[in-house]
Parts: C-alpha cells; structure tokens; sequence
DNA sequence: ATTAGCACTCTCTTTACGAGAGTGCTAAGA
DNA sequence: TCTTAGCACTCTCGTAAAGAGAGTGCTAAT
C-alpha cells in the first residue's frame, strides 16, 4: 500500500503467501486450482497460473517437474517472513501450558536449559534447541578446588546464576588440599563477581605484572586459576524432541535423516548456527541453506537470545524443515525466550 | 562330542552357524544353496534343506514366507551366543585404536563415560551406550553449599572417583553462607568417605536418635544433608554413534526408527536395561523380546559392568540390531569395560 | 542317509496403461 | 489491456500383467 514493492505487486503476494500457507500444511506442491478455490479470490485458475508463473520467475516458487503444482524456495520462506508473514499469538492456553512445565525446573538454570529444550520440542512439534550459558560470560560466584589424588586436582567454579562448571587437571607439584583452601580464598577475593572473559583478562594481567613470581602461592593460585577457565567450550547445547523432525514426511528418506542427526551429535555445528543468533537483539529466522551447513539445508531455524541483566546469555531456538509454520514458531519462540529471561532474573540474587 | 546335544546334532549346529554367519553380514534371508557352496559340507542343497526345516521346527530359524531362505530367530542368536559362537579378540590394533582415544580423557570420570560410548559407538557401528556410575554407590569426597539467594542454596557433592552432582533447592528459612559454611563443615565431618546409600541411612539414623534437634544447626544440617542425596537419579546414561543404527537396513523404515529414538530420549528405559546387567559379574548379551521393552524388539543389547574397588560402578555396552556380529561385540564390550575399571583404578588415589 | 530332479510358491522388477493433476498457450471476452 | 475458458501436453502414481530369480518341499533313485 504505503510503500509499492518494486517488482512484487498486491496479487502476487496474496498468491505467494497462499501458496506457502498450503504447502506448509499439506507437505505437496500447491496447483493453480485449489488455489483459486480455497483463497476465495475473484480469480480463476488461468489467472493463477500466469501470476505463479512470474513468481517462479522471480525466484520464489519452483516446480519439483512440469506439470506439478509448486512449491516454495528458500527465497520464497524469505520473503514470506520478511514481509507476508502476520504475527499470530500464542493461545492462552498454550502460554498456560509452558509455564506450567517450567513451574518445577524453578532456580536450576541447567534443568531450565533442558526443559526448555523439550517443551519447545514437543510444542513446535520440531527439535527444540537451547544454547546454554555462554561460558565467557558466567560471572564468578565461587571457586573451588579438590585434591583429588596428590598431583590432581579438580576445579569446580559456580556462577552467579547457579550454573555449576568442573573438571580435573593433572598439575606438576603435589598440592595438598590446605594448599588449595588458600590458593581458593585467594582467587575468590581476586575474582568474585567478574565475568570469565574478565577474569582472563585480569590473570594474564597480574602475571604479566608480578614477571618475578617470587610467591610460590600466587604463582599457583594464578596458575590453577588459568588452567580453569581456559580450553572451555564455548557453551552447552540442549536439544528436546529430535524425534518429531522423524515426523515429517520429506524426511521419510533415511539419508537425509542420517544427516540431520550426525549434526545433532556434533553440537558444534549447532553452537555454530546459535551463535549467530545472540548478535542480533531480537528473534531471528534462518531458513534452509541460509544455514550454510551441508547436511542441514533442508531445515530452518527460528531463535532468539534470551537475557540476564540485559546481556544476551544463550538463545532458544526450533530447527525443523523449511516447511515449518513460521508464524506459529515465531511467537513460541518469542514468548518463550522472554520467559526464560524472567526466570532467569527472578532467580538472580 | 563329549556333550552330545539331546536334539542338536553336530550338524544341525554348523548349519545353524553358517546360517547366522552370513546372515549378519548381508542382512538377507539366506538359502540351502549358498550355505551348501560358501561352507565347504560336503552336503548338497538338498540335505540342508532337510537340517533347515529341522531347526525351524526347533524354532531357531525362520522364513519370512514359504520358499524365501532362513532367517535367524531370537532363540536361534540365543543358542548361537550360548553354544556355538568362538570368541575372537580384538586385534591388537583395534586394542591401540580404543587405548589411544581414551588417552585424553584421563582423570575426568565423566569425560570418560562420554568418550566411552563415542568409542564403542564408532568401533560397533551400532550405539554405545554407558551408565554411569550409580548414585547410590559414590563416596562423598567433599560437600559444599553455596547460598545464591537468600532462600536457595546450591547443594555440591563431591566424589571420591572425582564425580560432581549439584542441584539447587529453596529452603524455608534464611541461610546466610557463614551459616552454610558451619554446616559444611559438620556434615564433611560425618559424611567423608561414607557411600551415599550409607550416607541415608547415617543421616535417618541421627534424625530418628537425635529426636529433640535443640540445635538449630545440627537440624539444618540433616535437613540439607537429606536433600542432597534425596531425589536422585539411578545414575547418568551417556549414548553416542547414534546414528549408526540408522545405517541398518532393517530400519530403513521410519517408524521403527521413531521407536527406537524415542526409547533414546527416554533414557529410564535404558537404565532398566543396563541396571540388570550390573548384577551379573560378566558380561551379558540380551537378544530381542527378552529386552521386554516395547518398542525394541529387534534390537540386542552386549553389555558388562566396570568396577571400582572391586565394586561394579557401571556397565558399559552397545545396543543395535539383533543381526550383530556377537562375537565382536562381546569381545568389544568386554575388552572396553576392562579398560575402563583399569583407567578408574589408576586414578583413585 | 544322501541327493538329483521337479513342480510349486513367493518376491521383485519391468512394462504397459489409464487416471489424475497440473501446466502453458492461445484465443475469446470484459 | 487484463482475465479466463478451453485444450493439448506432460508428468506422476497406482494397478495389473508377465517373467525372471530364488528358494522350498517332496519324491524317487542312489
């Protein structure tokens, strides 16, 4: 109205989006007739033809052979989002619905993670995929340090938020556990509250600073301190509900499936995608080879980042085929990013 | 020979193995021709025919319909994996493969959980599946409570083998941390060393004899203690090379793949599984229905515990197809699980 | 006891064919 | 000039028929 697309008029959008709206329910391509008949336009099938033809031409429809009906492109996805989709809401009852399975995870952030994960899987009827906590910005809450055998050692450190991270290092010199408690309080009074990605910054700063390291003590407590936040992953992915993407019929071939859930089990090619999403501020839609992955080009994902003290911390997200009902996606996922934000700021001490 | 089988004769026994031999490897239903060529009998067709009706009488083998070849039955890999199968052993490079990808997972009990079904899950080509080591049977290292809001404590448990169990419980008066300290401090005293089945029954056995609780910290004490070790899972249940079960003809079909997933999502089903084995000082190989899980009827399990201090801690195993090169498996899972209570042991201190 | 021979059965693949759905184009109508 | 009715054409899909292939069970001969 307003604004005139350029090269896309009225009737073609109310085409293209009709066309989506159908194949996204049916799962086959959409003819000119059951166009014409079930979008109550004054036009006929003819009519209808030669408006999908120029949108096949513009590169938002293609055809699966002549003489089939059509089917969308990414590019028609795209665009559909962009600029055809109306928002819907959530029903009330299904808003009651998710807070009602989050109602017991309250206060466990990893168990928040994880149910978020399968309540998005089993609402979106999709894989539901959360990037947890983005390590670099846990801040410190509390560290500390078990003798585990004389030269092991295990580090654990609690955020703020409750998330708990440990492992074992294996260290040169035997360190008894008395050692460690001093080590531990001094780290504790050094570190308390910062972010890792400061912390880092704060060790490498001190150990550039005191070169000399006469202090055996300090020169471990650095020591151990580093060894904890360095070589961590970037965060933990939870996913929910991988067997509805089983559901759909354009996987019924095994390969495609094969492929689908070898990137499942290599979360990295997830973190990858998920990460993309925490620049930007709001949700985000990546549909089918937007997602630059081999093996995951027939499937989009819907995100958004969901936030602690008004930094972004990880994102919610639903991976599913391109043929997903982005509408419906966009506000489940909305509304539930922004849940896990409230909970998570109730929760902050 | 020396055994002579009461019903089984010698011959129906190498017949019923070569049946199962190629069977496993080409997934199809194999005829009295190719038995009589590729295993070097001097009997013709004809006369394994005659020895294939028997064992199907016998119910060992079956045809999918009249005049398709055989095809093992449940019963027929129970009494090949009882009677007929020869061990082999894992060739010393595929010892070396295993050694060398457990090598950097040294020291961290979960890392090598997970990297244990990764590994049977690649050398199996079917998935790896490990329980971890049983709640009930960890040795308190250490405890630690950390106060993240005035109401919510962070309850962290450590174990002797270097396991960390945390969770996050609302209390119903306010514990400042001094506080929490105190009590750490108490339930270490009491607790160090003890298993956590020990562990409740200590903290009853102080809550039923102490009855007065006049002291407030010794009452908050028990209290958090209980909730520690309350409400916990049977143990941690790690899967890897999924996926591999996908490249099984026999489930080419999706629905059976669902099924199977969804037993994966669901991983209760497979403590129940694994925990019958733990019993069993050895290795134990389950076939088919006797699973007696809905679902994965034709899967087998090939699992063995691994111990800890004599103990059995967990049990590791590989679960696919019923159609599986037993004999690897069981030298597989056998070998896999040695390792493991070898790589545990080294690291107790 | 073994096996050759044979008729029979069942699956799988190929081929043919018609129904159905959808298209593109052309020409007529508004 | 835009719309649409009509029509020939194309492609898929399901069904049916036919033949090849594999395997069996039975009988009779060795």
């Amino acid at each position: 109205m307003a604004h005139a697309q350029v090269s896309v008029t009225e009737r073609q959008r109310a085409v293209l989006r009709a066309v989506i709206h159908d194949y996204i329910h049916s799962a086959e391509p959409v003819g000119s007739r059951s166009v014409s008949r079930r979008h109550a336009f004054h036009l006929g099938p003819a009519s209808i033809r030669n408006i999908m033809a120029d949108l096949e031409e513009l590169g938002y429809l293609a055809q699966p052979h002549t003489s089939a009906g059509r089917v969308p492109t990414d590019m028609g996805y795209r665009f559909y989002v962009d600029a055809l989709m109306d928002p819907t809401r959530l029903t009330p009852e299904e808003e009651g619905l998710i807070e009602r399975r989050f109602s017991p995870a309250r206060g466990q952030v990893e168990g928040l993670m994880r149910e978020t994960s399968q309540v998005l899987g089993s609402l979106s009827r999709c894989a539901g995929v959360v990037l947890g906590p983005r390590f670099e910005q846990l801040q410190v809450k509390r560290l500390e340090f078990v003798s585990l055998a004389p030269d092991r050692v295990l580090l654990i450190l609690v955020s703020t938020s409750g998330v708990v991270h440990h492992k074992v290092v294996t260290v040169d010199e035997v360190l008894p556990q008395e050692e460690l408690n001093r080590v531990a309080r001094y780290l504790n009074d050094l570190l308390h509250g910062l972010t890792l990605r400061e912390v880092r910054q704060v060790l490498l700063a001190r150990m550039a600073e005191e070169k000399a390291l006469y202090d055996r003590l300090l020169r471990r407590a650095l020591h151990l301190g580093r060894k904890t936040v360095e070589g961590e992953p970037f965060a933990e992915v939870y996913i929910g509900g991988t067997t509805h993407i089983m559901e759909q019929p354009e996987f019924a071939d095994g390969e495609k499936m094969r492929a689908i859930f070898a990137a499942f089990e290599e979360k990295s090619r997830l973190v990858k995608i998920l990460d993309r999403c925490l620049d930007d501020a709001g949700l985000t839609v990546i549909i089918g080879r937007e997602l630059e992955d081999v093996g995951l080009e027939e499937l989009s994902v819907v995100a958004s980042p969901f936030f602690q003290g008004g930094a972004p911390l990880g994102a919610v997200a639903v991976l599913g085929p391109t043929r997903m009902p982005y509408e419906k996606m966009v506000s489940l996922v909305g509304y539930t990013a922004r849940l896990v934000s409230r909970l998570l700021a109730g929760e902050a001490s």
